[in-house]
DNA sequence: TTACAATATGACAATATAATCACATAGTTT
DNA sequence: AAACTATGTGATTATATTGTCATATTGTAA
Protein backbone atom coordinates (compact mmCIF):
# COMPACT_ATOMS: atom_id res chain seq x y z
CA UNK A 1 0.00 0.00 0.00
CA UNK A 2 1.23 3.31 -1.21
CA UNK A 3 2.58 6.20 1.84
CA UNK A 4 0.90 9.78 1.90
CA UNK A 5 4.36 10.86 0.72
CA UNK A 6 4.21 8.09 -2.70
CA UNK A 7 0.59 9.32 -3.33
CA UNK A 8 1.61 12.75 -3.12
CA UNK A 9 4.70 12.47 -5.79
CA UNK A 10 2.14 10.39 -8.06
CA UNK A 11 -0.06 13.50 -7.79
CA UNK A 12 2.67 15.92 -8.54
CA UNK A 13 4.03 13.56 -11.36
CA UNK A 14 0.47 13.61 -12.90
CA UNK A 15 0.43 17.53 -13.32
CA UNK A 16 3.41 17.22 -15.37
CA UNK A 17 2.51 14.38 -17.37
CA UNK A 18 -0.80 16.11 -18.00
CA UNK A 19 0.62 19.34 -19.21
CA UNK A 20 1.81 16.87 -21.99
CA UNK A 21 -1.03 14.85 -23.24
CA UNK A 22 -2.50 17.23 -25.42
CA UNK A 23 -2.06 16.86 -29.39
CA UNK A 24 -1.45 20.77 -29.78
CA UNK A 25 0.93 20.62 -26.30
CA UNK A 26 3.25 17.81 -28.17
CA UNK A 27 2.90 20.17 -31.47
CA UNK A 28 4.51 22.89 -29.04
CA UNK A 29 6.96 20.56 -27.70
CA UNK A 30 8.07 19.81 -31.19
CA UNK A 31 7.82 23.47 -32.12
CA UNK A 32 10.15 24.39 -29.25
CA UNK A 33 12.63 21.66 -29.72
CA UNK A 34 15.37 23.78 -31.08
CA UNK A 35 15.10 26.73 -29.41
CA UNK A 36 12.96 29.36 -28.34
CA UNK A 37 9.79 30.94 -30.26
CA UNK A 38 7.06 33.64 -29.82
CA UNK A 39 3.57 32.93 -29.40
CA UNK A 40 2.66 33.99 -32.47
CA UNK A 41 5.19 31.68 -34.55
CA UNK A 42 4.46 28.91 -32.48
CA UNK A 43 0.43 29.52 -32.98
CA UNK A 44 1.55 29.29 -36.81
CA UNK A 45 3.71 26.31 -36.47
CA UNK A 46 0.92 24.19 -34.74
CA UNK A 47 -2.10 25.59 -37.08
CA UNK A 48 -4.21 27.48 -34.20
CA UNK A 49 -5.76 30.14 -32.53
CA UNK A 50 -3.29 32.43 -30.55
CA UNK A 51 -4.93 32.83 -27.64
CA UNK A 52 -5.86 29.23 -27.85
CA UNK A 53 -2.25 28.19 -28.01
CA UNK A 54 -1.65 31.18 -24.92
CA UNK A 55 -3.96 28.92 -23.04
CA UNK A 56 -1.27 25.93 -23.69
CA UNK A 57 1.61 27.65 -23.23
CA UNK A 58 0.10 29.01 -19.70
CA UNK A 59 -0.21 25.21 -18.52
CA UNK A 60 2.82 24.13 -19.64
CA UNK A 61 4.70 26.79 -17.87
CA UNK A 62 2.93 26.51 -14.70
CA UNK A 63 3.66 22.51 -14.40
CA UNK A 64 7.39 24.14 -15.10
CA UNK A 65 7.96 22.27 -18.41
CA UNK A 66 8.30 25.78 -20.43
CA UNK A 67 10.03 28.81 -19.72
CA UNK A 68 8.96 32.35 -21.00
CA UNK A 69 11.25 35.54 -20.85
CA UNK A 70 9.51 39.24 -22.67
CA UNK A 71 10.96 40.91 -25.78
CA UNK A 72 9.44 43.66 -26.09
CA UNK A 73 5.98 43.28 -27.63
CA UNK A 74 6.83 39.52 -27.98
CA UNK A 75 6.92 36.68 -25.37
CA UNK A 76 9.51 34.13 -25.99
CA UNK A 77 8.95 30.17 -24.67
CA UNK A 78 11.36 27.89 -24.25
CA UNK A 79 11.92 24.06 -23.20
CA UNK A 80 12.62 23.77 -19.49
CA UNK A 81 14.30 20.43 -19.41
CA UNK A 82 15.46 19.18 -22.59
CA UNK A 83 15.36 15.67 -20.85
CA UNK A 84 11.20 16.40 -21.92
CA UNK A 85 12.72 15.47 -25.65
CA UNK A 86 13.29 12.29 -24.64
CA UNK A 87 10.08 11.38 -23.72
CA UNK A 88 9.52 11.61 -27.47
CA UNK A 89 11.63 8.95 -28.67
CA UNK A 90 9.89 6.49 -25.64
CA UNK A 91 6.42 7.74 -27.11
CA UNK A 92 7.79 6.83 -30.34
CA UNK A 93 8.46 3.64 -29.25
CA UNK A 94 4.72 2.67 -28.12
CA UNK A 95 3.48 3.93 -31.29
CA UNK A 96 6.01 1.61 -33.43
CA UNK A 97 5.21 -1.67 -31.42
CA UNK A 98 1.13 -0.46 -32.27
CA UNK A 99 2.26 -0.36 -35.55
CA UNK A 100 4.02 -3.40 -35.79
CA UNK A 101 0.99 -5.36 -34.73
CA UNK A 102 -1.25 -3.69 -36.58
CA UNK A 103 0.68 -4.75 -39.77
CA UNK A 104 0.72 -8.49 -38.55
CA UNK A 105 -2.69 -8.49 -37.64
CA UNK A 106 -3.33 -7.01 -41.56
CA UNK A 107 -1.32 -10.26 -42.93
CA UNK A 108 -3.05 -12.98 -40.90
CA UNK A 109 -6.07 -11.26 -42.12
CA UNK A 110 -4.71 -11.54 -46.50
CA UNK B 1 2.92 25.02 -40.16
CA UNK B 2 2.66 20.92 -39.15
CA UNK B 3 0.98 18.70 -42.20
CA UNK B 4 -2.06 16.58 -41.65
CA UNK B 5 0.62 13.69 -41.08
CA UNK B 6 2.30 15.14 -38.14
CA UNK B 7 -0.55 16.17 -36.44
CA UNK B 8 -1.97 13.03 -36.30
CA UNK B 9 0.84 11.71 -35.45
CA UNK B 10 0.80 13.83 -32.54
CA UNK B 11 -2.54 13.33 -31.96
CA UNK B 12 -1.60 9.26 -31.44
CA UNK B 13 1.15 10.48 -29.04
CA UNK B 14 -1.28 12.20 -26.66
CA UNK B 15 -3.33 9.32 -26.87
CA UNK B 16 -0.70 7.32 -25.07
CA UNK B 17 0.87 9.95 -22.99
CA UNK B 18 -2.85 11.11 -21.73
CA UNK B 19 -3.04 7.23 -20.75
CA UNK B 20 -0.13 8.00 -18.34
CA UNK B 21 -2.16 11.34 -17.27
CA UNK B 22 -3.46 10.12 -13.60
CA UNK B 23 -2.46 9.80 -10.40
CA UNK B 24 -3.73 6.18 -9.69
CA UNK B 25 -2.37 5.15 -13.50
CA UNK B 26 1.16 6.25 -12.56
CA UNK B 27 0.65 4.54 -9.24
CA UNK B 28 -0.50 1.41 -11.22
CA UNK B 29 2.44 1.77 -13.32
CA UNK B 30 4.85 1.81 -10.43
CA UNK B 31 3.40 -1.19 -9.19
CA UNK B 32 3.64 -3.43 -12.05
CA UNK B 33 7.47 -2.00 -12.54
CA UNK B 34 8.60 -5.39 -11.58
CA UNK B 35 6.34 -7.79 -12.86
CA UNK B 36 2.15 -8.59 -13.46
CA UNK B 37 -0.16 -8.38 -11.32
CA UNK B 38 -4.07 -9.33 -10.80
CA UNK B 39 -6.80 -6.29 -10.16
CA UNK B 40 -7.23 -7.02 -6.51
CA UNK B 41 -3.58 -6.55 -5.89
CA UNK B 42 -2.79 -3.30 -7.89
CA UNK B 43 -6.33 -1.75 -6.16
CA UNK B 44 -4.97 -2.96 -2.75
CA UNK B 45 -1.29 -1.06 -3.76
CA UNK B 46 -2.81 2.35 -4.74
CA UNK B 47 -5.34 2.08 -2.24
CA UNK B 48 -8.50 2.00 -4.58
CA UNK B 49 -11.77 0.81 -5.63
CA UNK B 50 -11.36 -2.34 -7.64
CA UNK B 51 -14.14 -1.26 -10.55
CA UNK B 52 -11.82 1.77 -10.33
CA UNK B 53 -8.86 0.27 -10.69
CA UNK B 54 -10.26 -2.00 -13.22
CA UNK B 55 -11.39 1.36 -15.52
CA UNK B 56 -8.07 2.93 -15.36
CA UNK B 57 -6.41 -0.64 -16.34
CA UNK B 58 -8.93 -0.67 -19.31
CA UNK B 59 -7.37 2.73 -20.30
CA UNK B 60 -4.14 1.97 -20.52
CA UNK B 61 -4.46 -1.15 -21.97
CA UNK B 62 -6.07 0.54 -24.88
CA UNK B 63 -3.67 2.68 -25.33
CA UNK B 64 -0.77 0.00 -25.66
CA UNK B 65 0.62 0.65 -22.53
CA UNK B 66 -0.59 -2.71 -20.73
CA UNK B 67 -1.06 -6.19 -21.77
CA UNK B 68 -3.36 -8.66 -19.82
CA UNK B 69 -3.79 -12.38 -19.50
CA UNK B 70 -6.43 -14.77 -17.60
CA UNK B 71 -5.10 -17.02 -14.67
CA UNK B 72 -7.96 -18.91 -13.57
CA UNK B 73 -10.91 -15.70 -12.07
CA UNK B 74 -7.39 -13.71 -12.02
CA UNK B 75 -6.83 -11.33 -14.67
CA UNK B 76 -3.06 -10.06 -14.71
CA UNK B 77 -1.84 -6.70 -15.94
CA UNK B 78 1.84 -6.31 -16.72
CA UNK B 79 3.86 -3.82 -18.59
CA UNK B 80 3.81 -3.71 -22.27
CA UNK B 81 6.81 -1.35 -22.91
CA UNK B 82 9.60 -1.30 -20.24
CA UNK B 83 10.57 1.98 -21.89
CA UNK B 84 8.21 3.62 -19.89
CA UNK B 85 9.34 2.87 -16.87
CA UNK B 86 12.82 5.43 -18.12
CA UNK B 87 9.92 8.26 -18.84
CA UNK B 88 9.39 7.95 -14.80
CA UNK B 89 13.14 9.30 -14.53
CA UNK B 90 12.50 12.00 -17.10
CA UNK B 91 10.02 13.39 -14.85
CA UNK B 92 11.59 13.37 -11.97
CA UNK B 93 14.17 15.45 -13.32
CA UNK B 94 11.25 18.07 -13.71
CA UNK B 95 9.94 17.83 -10.46
CA UNK B 96 13.92 18.06 -8.92
CA UNK B 97 14.24 20.80 -11.05
CA UNK B 98 11.31 22.44 -9.35
CA UNK B 99 11.83 21.18 -6.03
CA UNK B 100 15.66 23.12 -6.06
CA UNK B 101 14.19 26.48 -7.21
CA UNK B 102 11.68 26.05 -4.16
CA UNK B 103 14.41 25.86 -2.03
CA UNK B 104 16.66 28.55 -3.52
CA UNK B 105 12.93 30.97 -3.34
CA UNK B 106 12.85 29.60 0.28
CA UNK B 107 16.49 30.46 1.49
CA UNK B 108 15.76 34.09 -0.66
CA UNK B 109 12.81 34.70 1.70
CA UNK B 110 14.35 33.58 5.05
C1' DT C 1 -1.69 61.12 -27.04
C1' DT C 2 -3.44 57.96 -30.37
C1' DA C 3 -3.19 53.98 -32.91
C1' DC C 4 -1.46 49.64 -33.13
C1' DA C 5 0.47 44.91 -32.20
C1' DA C 6 1.40 40.75 -29.32
C1' DT C 7 -0.12 38.31 -25.65
C1' DA C 8 -3.22 37.09 -21.87
C1' DT C 9 -7.65 36.38 -19.70
C1' DG C 10 -12.86 36.29 -18.40
C1' DA C 11 -17.00 34.12 -19.63
C1' DC C 12 -19.29 30.78 -21.78
C1' DA C 13 -20.71 26.33 -24.06
C1' DA C 14 -19.35 21.80 -25.45
C1' DT C 15 -17.10 17.83 -24.34
C1' DA C 16 -14.31 14.58 -21.76
C1' DT C 17 -12.93 12.37 -17.59
C1' DA C 18 -13.47 10.35 -12.98
C1' DA C 19 -15.57 7.99 -9.00
C1' DT C 20 -19.23 5.41 -7.29
C1' DC C 21 -22.81 2.08 -6.90
C1' DA C 22 -25.33 -1.61 -8.49
C1' DC C 23 -25.33 -5.22 -11.39
C1' DA C 24 -23.42 -8.46 -15.04
C1' DT C 25 -20.11 -11.82 -16.44
C1' DA C 26 -16.80 -15.52 -16.14
C1' DG C 27 -14.60 -18.93 -13.79
C1' DT C 28 -14.13 -21.81 -9.32
C1' DT C 29 -15.48 -24.78 -5.67
C1' DT C 30 -18.70 -27.51 -3.08
C1' DA D 1 -26.73 -26.64 -9.69
C1' DA D 2 -25.71 -23.17 -6.01
C1' DA D 3 -22.69 -20.28 -3.75
C1' DC D 4 -18.76 -17.75 -4.26
C1' DT D 5 -14.82 -14.86 -6.10
C1' DA D 6 -12.49 -11.73 -9.30
C1' DT D 7 -13.22 -8.66 -12.75
C1' DG D 8 -15.78 -5.68 -15.95
C1' DT D 9 -19.49 -2.47 -17.17
C1' DG D 10 -23.91 0.59 -17.36
C1' DA D 11 -25.76 4.58 -15.37
C1' DT D 12 -25.25 8.51 -12.97
C1' DT D 13 -23.23 12.61 -10.93
C1' DA D 14 -19.48 15.68 -10.22
C1' DT D 15 -15.67 17.82 -11.98
C1' DA D 16 -12.09 19.17 -15.36
C1' DT D 17 -10.61 20.38 -19.85
C1' DT D 18 -11.10 22.71 -24.45
C1' DG D 19 -11.95 26.14 -27.83
C1' DT D 20 -13.94 30.47 -28.89
C1' DC D 21 -15.07 35.14 -28.70
C1' DA D 22 -14.72 39.53 -26.81
C1' DT D 23 -12.04 42.26 -24.00
C1' DA D 24 -7.97 43.57 -21.13
C1' DT D 25 -3.14 44.30 -20.67
C1' DT D 26 1.38 45.58 -21.99
C1' DG D 27 4.63 47.53 -24.80
C1' DT D 28 5.78 50.04 -29.41
C1' DA D 29 5.64 53.54 -32.74
C1' DA D 30 3.67 57.53 -35.08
Amino acid sequence: MLSKQQKLLFKKQAEIVKAMAHPLRLAVLDCLKDGEQCVFDIAEYVGSERSNVSRHLAVMSSAGILEQRKDGLKVLYRLKTPCIMNFFKCIGGVLKEQIEENKSLMSAIS
